[in-house]
DNA sequence: TCTCCGCCCTGACGCCGCGTCAGGGTCAAG
DNA sequence: CTTGACCCTGACGCGGCGTCAGGGCGGAGA
């Protein structure tokens, strides 16, 4: 048995083998990223098993996101800290993540503000899916410059998909929820009994209907917003006072109830 | 009062205000996807509010990962469903946000791996990361051709980024700690006792030492980890059966009493 | 009125990580 | 000796801008 055989892995090979297509081994190669340790007299490439390996942890971390001019480092480098590069490219995903989740959330006022028949302003719009730069300028004058202009106001409302039926609609049954949860909190009815409750559920399968699916722990991470965000807090409270924590409370029993 | 002068945001201003460049929006200029709706006589870019308002959707179907090409798609059609796209969006937020956590728990199996001295074969390290094309070939064949063969055990030895001596320490006090722990159960001692508990502290410092910053929360999800992935619920089990649940166990309990 | 500085314009090239031809050589089977 | 599947190099393209270069406005101060 000659192990020579077992060296002959040629571009095609490798390229299947490791999930990557031949041109990208060609660009590594090129820009000395994974050269193959050898070539046949007729100048094919041929990788070995260290190749092989050294390729591997090019993929790995590419798919980390590094650029392959990092990569190059952590792989040509041996005494590089590499797990001190996992821990960072780790804390960096986490940090996307939670990027992604801020930015979910973000959908979730928007919608939320949309079934509300609130108008957010420019800046709130921005407010998560902008750096911080957003903040300061933006406050100060766009605030002052859009704020209720009538061309503004216009526009939000063409913004949104619904026609102007739609909208009327799902106005109504928002004003109606809203006048339903003052007379529940005004008449002392608990938050944790059957009649809050129930508007909890109507509540739930009014997003639903015309948001999104609306699910009981979505609808909590609703509730708690409704407390967090004082844009929203505002709304219940220019209601009644103590809507807000009434609400949350009303859906946070609900929730339970349905476990 | 003239509403005119509510209309010069020029580009710089606009730049600022949306956290992109004045280049980014002259590329979006050029592109035909936000077009200010007017010039100045010598030239300078407009904007109005309703460009503001397009600009803000660019920028967040942007955020979400939409080519710019597809976002204009979505801003030009008045009729395309925006709330659906959001709530499409959405779920791809989500599905993202799964894919990073998995990627997480990668590197952190990475890590942990290392940590107890294991070899990954490169069908496993890749798994998380690569595409579904890795599998089969590679199963097959490259694990057959390189799997145990000096070379590649060799190269596995040289990856990592510690000195012999260093992997030398790292290794005994893994295998001391595994012995710690088999002796502990076979002596009948209380997963949630205090020599458990003990160890299980003593195992959280060994990593926090070697690898990352195990807070009591990612040591839970370590040991959630110990018993969903086979391939280290085997490398306690050899050690001794119900070691995995029992590490397990004792983590969980050493974190509760440190909340 | 002139000047200066900061903003604006257009045009053009650069970058990354390859995809995608084009034009040609090689190798094993039939 | 052909055929077809592989291999080679070289070159251009793309998306989403960054980054000059070379020049025109606009308003504040001397």
């Amino acid at each position: 048995m000659d192990d020579e055989s077992a060296e002959d892995l040629t571009v095609g090979r490798v390229a299947r083998l490791a999930g990557v297509t031949v041109r990208t081994l060609h660009h590594y190669d090129r820009i000395g990223l994974v050269r193959p340790s050898g070539r046949t007299s007729a100048g094919y490439r041929v990788y070995g098993a260290d190749d092989l390996e050294r390729l591997r942890w090019v993929l790995v971390y590419r798919e980390l996101g590094f650029p392959l001019d990092e990569v190059r480092l952590l792989v040509d480098d041996p005494d590089v800290d590499t797990v001190g590069h996992l821990r960072r490219q780790r804390d960096l995903l986490i940090e996307r993540g939670e990027r992604l989740v801020a930015m979910v959330a973000a959908i979730d006022r928007h919608l939320e503000a949309r079934a509300m028949g609130m108008r957010l302003t420019p800046e709130e719009q921005l407010e998560v899916f902008g750096t911080d730069k957003v903040g300061g300028e933006w406050a100060d004058e766009a605030e002052r410059r859009w704020g209720e202009t009538d061309a503004y106001q216009e526009s939000q409302r063409r913004a949104a998909a619904y026609t102007k039926d739609d909208w009327a609609r799902l106005k109504a049954e928002g004003d109606t929820a809203l006048r339903a949860w003052r007379d529940a909190l005004l008449a002392g009815l608990p938050a944790d009994g059957p009649e809050a409750m129930a508007l909890a559920e109507e509540h739930r399968q009014h997003i639903t209907r015309w948001f999104y699916d609306c699910g009981y722990d979505i609808h909590v991470g609703l509730a708690e917003m409704y407390l967090a965000d004082e844009r929203f807090t505002q709304v219940y409270e220019d209601v009644a006072p103590g809507l807000a924590q009434y609400v949350h409370d009303a859906i946070l029993a609900n929730a339970v109830s349905h476990i």
